[in-house]
DNA sequence: AACTAACTAGACCGGTCGTCATAGTTGGGT
DNA sequence: ACCCAACTATGACGACCGGTCTAGTTAGTT
């Protein structure tokens, strides 16, 4: 039978909002139900598994909206120092005007509730991968060799992690800018290596 | 007067580690309690500001602990690189012993409850301040420019950060490696072109 | 109309944080 | 030696909120 309301999709989005900003624990069924203005009753209609299966559901469609994202940052760039640098001005821009709220939308759960449900650690781990994957295959592209790829790709992104962090509790951005400047360099020195080596 | 019993201490100690590996709200006082075999009532006494004051001093003390541990790890290193490389094999053994519990102590809390208690964010603003003082500090002693070292330091602990975030994720420690194979060339080529340029 | 799938409201139990009246301990005054 | 005031410590208690589930209502199909 057909889809008689967009409870579901609103229950998603809101969890998914409030996972991002407050994490696992933090943030409470009644809370995610309230801000949806779905019913209640819904929440077990549409996600059986409970409170597990809806942050799973909503940490996939996060890290996959982040995914989507940094592929389209990432391929109109002209080189891939600028695609990592458009990609920071975004993030800190998210993170500023959020007033310091929003940052990596997989971290505040993967630190609060990984250890205790193994399909939420997953769905995180998934998350981040794609968003390495997406970077190391655009360093590929742009002729990188494959394991040289992989490696930035982590770095990158750890660092970004962390940038995001660190931001996040000095309320200032300064952690963020510090570290665009080195992948700045770090990514222009790889490729300026590799063009002269081929 | 003198102090009649140390249940003050083991709740600080048991709570550190609590909110080390859980998060703020992902840790109830109960839990608290049991685990330091104190008296729940004492929990009140000794910390009348509730479970706000308890997160902002067992961070403090996490903040400070790990501190020592860090400028200790860095006194007796014979250059930079291998300092920080001695650095991440210590957090790369805190993680895998832990069965990838124990991660950085104050991130959890930062990114689950800095939004909501300004004491809270604060006390880990100061840890990761910490932190990053005793690697500038330690760059500038071996010869490196005070900007430099500045900036160096917060990328060190970013991507530091990011890595142990993503290694928890994944259950792997491959992130921590890259980092530091990464971290390793980055200051060894910082410490080089300095030296050319003294 | 009868049936079934889609959906919803509210009750439930367990655990949360925080309070309070009470008990125990200590050292100074007499 | 005794006592009292101040300090330290305690666990039972309660108001409240958490996630979960069952019993019921609505809307679409045949």
């Amino acid at each position: 039978m057909a889809r008689r309301t967009d409870s579901r999709r609103r229950i998603l989005e809101s969890a998914a909002e409030l996972f991002h900003t407050q994490g696992y624990h933090a943030t409470g069924l009644n809370q995610v139900v309230t801000a949806s203005g779905a019913p209640k009753g819904s929440l077990y209609f549409h996600f059986p598994g409970g409170k597990e299966q809806l942050a799973a559901e909503a940490l996939r469609m996060s890290g996959g909206d982040l995914r989507d994202v940094l592929s389209q940052a990432v391929a109109g760039a002209p080189d891939a120092a600028s695609a990592v640098g458009a990609v920071m001005d975004l993030l800190i821009g998210l993170l500023t005007t959020s007033a310091f709220q929003r940052g990596c939308p997989l971290a505040a759960v993967t630190l609060d509730a990984a250890a205790d449900s193994e399909p939420i650690r997953l769905a995180c781990a998934e998350g981040y991968d794609s968003w390495r994957t997406v970077l190391a295959d655009f360093f590929t592209e742009r002729g990188l060799a494959a394991d040289r790829a992989g490696a930035l790709a982590i770095v990158v992104l750890a660092s970004i992690e962390g940038g995001l962090l660190l931001a996040k509790a000095g309320h200032d951005t300064a952690p963020l800018r510090a570290v665009a400047d080195h992948l700045h360099t770090t990514i222009e020195s790889e490729f300026t290596r590799c063009a002269s080596t081929t």
